[in-house]
DNA sequence: TTTAATCTACCAAACGTTTGGTAAAAAAAT
DNA sequence: ATTTTTTTACCAAACGTTTGGTAGATTAAA
């Protein structure tokens, strides 16, 4: 029978849906196996471990904001407004479509005193958010540190919102506060 | 040696302490029994299961919410003003003094698709928080909609803050954001 | 002496992981 | 071009451990 090889990127594609439906602890090997459509054991020639698994989950969904993502703020062929767009939108995607809501979070919080190499990763995550979106208030002629104060309530704003939609099952609560976001960073004063 | 009989407010007490910490896929019963001085098999004498343990911690921390903090605001005998602040000194002891960010979040998002009789509880807790929350507002002058609408992004601010300052072990998220809550709720304009 | 609380010992099920083996595909040797 | 060898992909079964939970003996208090 020809076997067609399941290649790293569909595995830490299935591998994410499941994490991301379950979480870490209540995930198991059974349900990694079954959503690359293989039986328990059978993963093994592919991963190492669970703990391996999520490590590479993690550190490819990082990269994917980093260079999908996060980059776009330093695209110098963009006006500012365009580049917060883009960061918006992009999240307003990730949060809506997907099944998870933000998984970094997510994960980071159930793991936060059992695993840290997942923190290390997610702690990453969040810094390299910070630093593009405090470089974005800079760019409207803010200061550097009331850009990166802002820059932080602004990420927290966002996960809060992201958080009270997944546990209350209403997108309206992300919507409304991506929305205000764009709004008061138009309003924001501009250097010329 | 003496064995004092163990009260529900101690166990609970105890558990909670266990689930802040792990969470709750990765606490184990015999996390639970040694945390309250038992072994394994004794605690069975005061729960029935682990699951019904957990959604009496969590009951028993959404009444102490309703009855101690979130009454606060229906208080006449204080200034709109006082209200806010005992919300907030709330808040702000229970999430930097004990050792667990928010447990509701925390244990919401962990078991949301696995255990909906506790996302049931939470989701109840966030809609008295958001009913306590927006009756402020409206004291203060605010029409309905826009009241509840202020409150819930309040609550998804607060709640923001909190996760940052857990993942990115800062208090200074939350503190900032509090300091800015009432900053901001004193120049909402009050009507006489 | 009765009753309540705790310990010890245990169970069945589930867990993550390893093993022995098989069949097909790819590579190397003829 | 054919045969032999090696590699790849997978399965079924089992491993040792841990899990939530139970039953009976033991201890302490009333």
């Amino acid at each position: 029978m020809a076997k067609p090889k399941l290649d790293r990127k569909t595995i830490l594609r299935n591998s994410l849906s499941v994490f991301k439906e379950k979480g870490y602890n209540a995930t198991t090997m059974n349900d990694l196996a079954t959503a690359n459509g293989l039986l328990k054991g059978s993963i093994y020639h592919y991963i190492s471990s669970k703990e391996e698994l999520m490590i590479e989950v993690l550190d490819a969904l990082k990269e994917h904001y980093s260079n999908k993502v996060f980059s776009k703020v330093y695209d110098s062929k963009l006006s500012v407004e365009e580049r917060l767009d883009e960061l918006v939108s992009r999240a307003e995607e990730i949060y809506t479509f997907e099944e998870g809501g933000d998984f970094f979070v997510n994960i980071g919080l159930e793991t936060l005193n059992t695993n840290p190499k997942f923190t290390e990763i997610i702690q990453s995550f969040f810094n390299e958010w910070f630093k593009a979106m405090a470089f974005l208030y800079e760019q409207k002629g803010l200061d550097v540190d009331t850009a990166k104060i802002l820059a932080e309530t602004t990420v927290a704003e966002i996960e809060g919102a992201v958080m009270l939609m997944r546990l209350l099952k209403d997108p309206n609560y992300l919507k409304r506060t991506l929305q205000n976001l764009k709004d008061t960073f138009r309003q924001t004063e501009h250097e010329y």
